[in-house]
DNA sequence: TCACCTGGATAGCTGAGCTATCCATAAAAT
DNA sequence: ATTTTATGGATAGCTCAGCTATCCAGGTGA
């Protein structure tokens, strides 16, 4: 198909398409002459991808492009975990939020001890140590000098359950399926993605509810339940 | 004080304070003349506040208006919890997703769940609800066309869980003070809504770490440890 | 042949979040 | 008492992200 259609199709503006492909986060169209180009449906999903982590997921052009990158980039293990550990690299331009070298000593000392926990992997592309710690220095900064590194440990150990029910309960088994191939792994990656952001946000609001709950109980001297009570079964 | 002290012990321009006084978010001085003013130790805390939200919490503009507003209201109960749930008021262009009366009618059922919860109060203001419904119908569009709102029930559980997690891990105990006196509150409500936000932020990559991790372990066929296996002592 | 389409280039628009300037007036300094 | 400085209010402008629109010379298909 050429543009005319694939902005049909997609519902995506043509200078908006022309844009994406300036911006490098969509593959230019096969060259069938010196200005004639086809798309295929690769470029369709591409385009469904981008829309999605733009206006579901809210992300900003800047992660896409890195995580349509690295996409387009040779894979050697998962490319959906990649693609969700791109998502984690920080915005260039926050950086250097206070000292750079207490930042790159809270850095090492994440690292080290997400490597003690017992899920992680080998991995030495852990963006988010550095986004933790930028964020931990923060913590520091703003609320409690000492915060020690160690109290990362419980949150931790809640991540890696959170992430178990979410695998488990996912309808039809769990997002990612093993070792799919190359070329079905454009709709899988999306769903991954989308899956992981769009339960992030309802955890976080979930999360903050629960913040607030707890906080106007104590603050009102109502019962603050402990984590194991049953739910009650609604209506 | 006056403005050019307020603008050089906070930092912030002589301008964005002005600016900020238009958006309403910070209070105008105390009026001594037609075009004189005094500032008082509220303002500078005032300031600290949005500019702490803005940066750190990078919370919009909106937002934090929203947050200051029922700051400055008066308050029945808690008004930490209030602010927190401030904070969850769904940004006004974010409507008109799909169908208004699907949203509404999973509002409610969310609404119900949630009232279902042992940890929930009887509050009105469930604006969590709206901005859960709200991605929930995302779900069902873009990943899971029958996804259930019971599936809901197990993250929730979790939610609570991380929040006795933050409340009992906080270094110097629970970071909200019971009933405080009410001028007291302006530093305690900008460390809660700092931590929140914060912790929220760090949870969030934990989390996402969790899930790209378990993804790599599953497709490259490692053990996946499951939730309560004991942390490895770091280094 | 000729209306229509193409890729590439470039310019413009919108909204958020400031930032800068002007001005009439009031306070402070001399 | 007069100059200097600061003030609040108004208004305009700036920067960045993320598009969107227009122009153009060169092809396509009927």
């Amino acid at each position: 198909m050429r543009l005319a259609e694939l902005a049909r199709q997609s519902g995506v503006p043509r200078s908006t398409i022309k844009f994406y492909i300036r911006e490098g986060m969509l593959p230019a169209g096969e060259p069938r002459a010196r200005n004639q180009a086809t798309y295929g449906p690769a470029h369709l999903e591409r385009l469904a991808l981008i829309r999605a982590l733009r206006e579901v997921a809210g992300l900003r052009l800047e992660v896409v492009a890195r995580v349509t990158a690295q996409l387009d980039r040779g894979f050697d293990g998962d490319p959906i975990g990649e693609a969700l550990l791109a998502i984690h690299a920080p915005a260039t331009s926050e950086r250097a939020k206070g000292d750079a070298a207490e930042l790159e000593k809270l850095r090492a000392e994440v690292y080290e001890l997400m490597r003690g926990l017992p899920w992680t992997t080998g991995d030495e592309r852990h963006f988010f140590a550095e986004e933790i710690a930028g964020t931990l220095l923060q913590v520091r900064q703003y609320l409690y000098p000492d915060y020690p590194v160690a109290a990362l440990l419980p949150l931790a150990r809640v991540a890696w359950l959170l992430s178990e029910v979410e695998f488990e309960h996912a309808p039809g088994g769990p997002r990612v399926p093993l070792r799919a191939r190359r070329d079905d792994l454009a709709e899988p990656t999306r769903r991954a993605i989308l899956g992981s952001v769009l339960f992030e946000r309802i955890f976080a609001a979930l999360h903050r509810a629960a913040n607030s709950m707890r906080s106007i109980r104590i603050s009102e001297e109502l019962p603050v339940p402990p984590a194991d009570a049953p739910a009650k079964e609604p209506r």
